[in-house]
DNA sequence: GCCAACGTTGGC
DNA sequence: GCCAACGTTGGC
């Protein structure tokens, strides 16, 4: 029975990628931790991504970015429900925000939990040359969000490069 | 390290 | 509500 996919849960499943600066978070650090939360959020349309829209279970791509070479390097599935991001109360921390505070939570963060890493990275680079891929978030010009929704198609296109 | 392209802030 | 100034992201 291990390969049965319930047929309602992947009609509900939707599909990530999640951008981290590897010298500060990489998907090793993830593996080594097994299940951590994805803290450190502060754009309103993430915020809202993990809000209203992602659910336990759901894929993602852990996407290293900010690097010499860019790229999609593991999988991970997301493990709770959005909660209050307590990095933003704590002063010490780089991503504090004063005006966010424990009664009324400004930020909030899921868990991940790792999966497996890709046999290859799958580059930047290279999903720029998929004639198929361009309609991706993640490749339109200007685009800043650090968590992207991505089609099933696409997914299973880019599991198809690793 | 540069800088384009954003998002946010805050004065008015 | 406008918009200039500023801060941030992230590819290159």
């Amino acid at each position: 029975m291990m390969n049965w996919i319930n047929p309602i849960k992947e009609q509900w499943m939707q599909y990530w990628l999640m951008k981290s600066e590897p010298e500060t978070y990489s998907i090793d650090d993830l593996e080594d931790f097994a299940t951590d939360h994805w803290d450190g959020i502060r754009n309103y349309q993430v915020r809202n991504f993990f809000r209203d829209q992602m659910q336990i279970g759901d894929q993602a791509f852990f996407y290293h970015s900010n690097c010499k070479e860019p790229g999609i390097v593991g999988l991970m599935e997301i493990a709770s429900k959005a909660y209050p991001d307590h990095t933003a109360f704590d002063k010490k921390e780089k991503y504090f925000d004063p005006k966010s505070n424990p009664d009324d939570p400004r930020w909030l963060m899921i868990d991940v939990k790792y999966n497996r890493h890709l046999k290859r990275k799958v580059t930047l680079r290279e999903l720029r040359q998929v004639e198929s891929l361009q309609t991706m978030k993640l490749l339109q010009r200007g685009n800043r969000l650090s968590v992207i929704p991505l089609s099933k198609e696409e997914w299973d296109h880019i599991l198809e490069m690793e």
